[in-house]
DNA sequence: ACCTGAACACCGTTCAAGT
DNA sequence: ACCTGAACACCGTTCAAGT
């Protein structure tokens, strides 16, 4: 009954295979963000300088070498939710994560979907470091609801789907992506904090 | 220099022409809403029952089938706006619009990307159906701002980046998606009403 | 005017052979 | 333990031959 965790790639400690699997996470990281999360396979592998039985041997799936290719960026992220935790001003730190969230989540085309989809599958490589994602946002959430500054009705979970909205706008509008990302999340963090006359 | 433009499917005179088109049609619309815009061709053309060349002869590009498969659903919405403008209350003329726009905006996977691509490239099959679009929704939004409901510094690029922020959590927020979507779409209008006492 | 399906190209994935 | 590249499968796209 108990399935088995999803692949997480590993550096090799041999010489040749750190280099390899340095080089082939390298190339795929161009190639996602010129391409998107379907940039293909035998393009990162021979511009890394290896066959592709290689790129295999490392990462399995698709889906071992996005989560590889973004592990850091995201790791980032929940350390600066922690550090954010406990601010003066709870709705000043969420904000200021959310915007932080929303770049790496718009890193590459495609991303997003596949953050979104880890968030509720455990099947899934990123499960782990988005569900740690998650809790810290929902953690600077609760702070600035207990403050006041932000409605109380809004969930974690409807946190995510602004966030991912907003990255999705950010990575998919073709004029100004990057702006038009930022204004986006600024009209959907007015709409959730708590306004004194609204019901 | 003048770029020729898209090519727009049309239903065959001849009967048998016209029976598979419409049977290409239907299969590919059921394709679309099971697997996304990216739904294989070949299942396609088999599932109607005609060989692959038929299908691209009737349809020959990916964007040309979409087009006609939603032709009917964008044509329906531009009139929904004009029979909503005018309405005695603008801002729940503009939220209902806003509505059946994100429910279409998602019938399948991938069509809020097509869609949103659309409307800035001239030389997409569905440009034409989108620009009707944009200014149907700029049309209630004036309104809806004129009245005093809704805040004078959103454009109408801004609400279509919010509706397509809607209608990608929609289809893609895998636990209840659709509710989900309604509730995205709630908490972002109410971010962009004017509060009396905001700034 | 429309239909068919073989042919070609491309890419993802596996695996036997090699170091 | 790691690497290579041929082999297979699948699917998009074109086109010559047919009605």
């Amino acid at each position: 009954m108990a399935d088995n965790p999803p692949y997480i790639a590993q550096r090799p400690k041999r010489a040749d295979g750190a280099r390899n699997y340095d080089a082939i996470l390298a190339s795929a990281r161009k190639a996602f963000e010129a391409e998107g999360s379907d940039a293909s396979l035998e393009d990162i592998a021979a511009r890394a300088g290896v066959a592709i039985g290689t790129l295999y041997r490392h990462f399995p799936t698709r889906a071992a070498l996005v989560e590889a290719a973004t592990r850091d960026g995201l790791a980032d992220l929940v350390a600066r939710a922690e550090s954010l935790a406990g601010d003066d001003d709870p709705l000043e730190a969420l904000a200021t994560w959310m915007s932080s969230a929303v770049r790496h989540f718009s890193t590459f085309r495609g991303l997003v979907g596949i953050l979104t989809r880890s968030m509720y599958d455990e099947g899934t490589p990123s499960h782990a470091a988005c569900a740690a994602m998650h809790s810290g946002g929902a953690d600077l959430l609760s702070a600035a609801q207990r403050s006041g500054q932000v409605r109380a009705d809004v969930t974690p979970d409807e946190l995510f789907d602004l966030l991912s909205g907003a990255a999705w706008v950010r990575e998919n509008a073709l004029p100004g992506g990057g702006e038009r990302g930022e204004r986006y999340l600024r009209l959907v963090l007015e709409g959730i904090v708590a306004h004194p006359r609204a019901r």
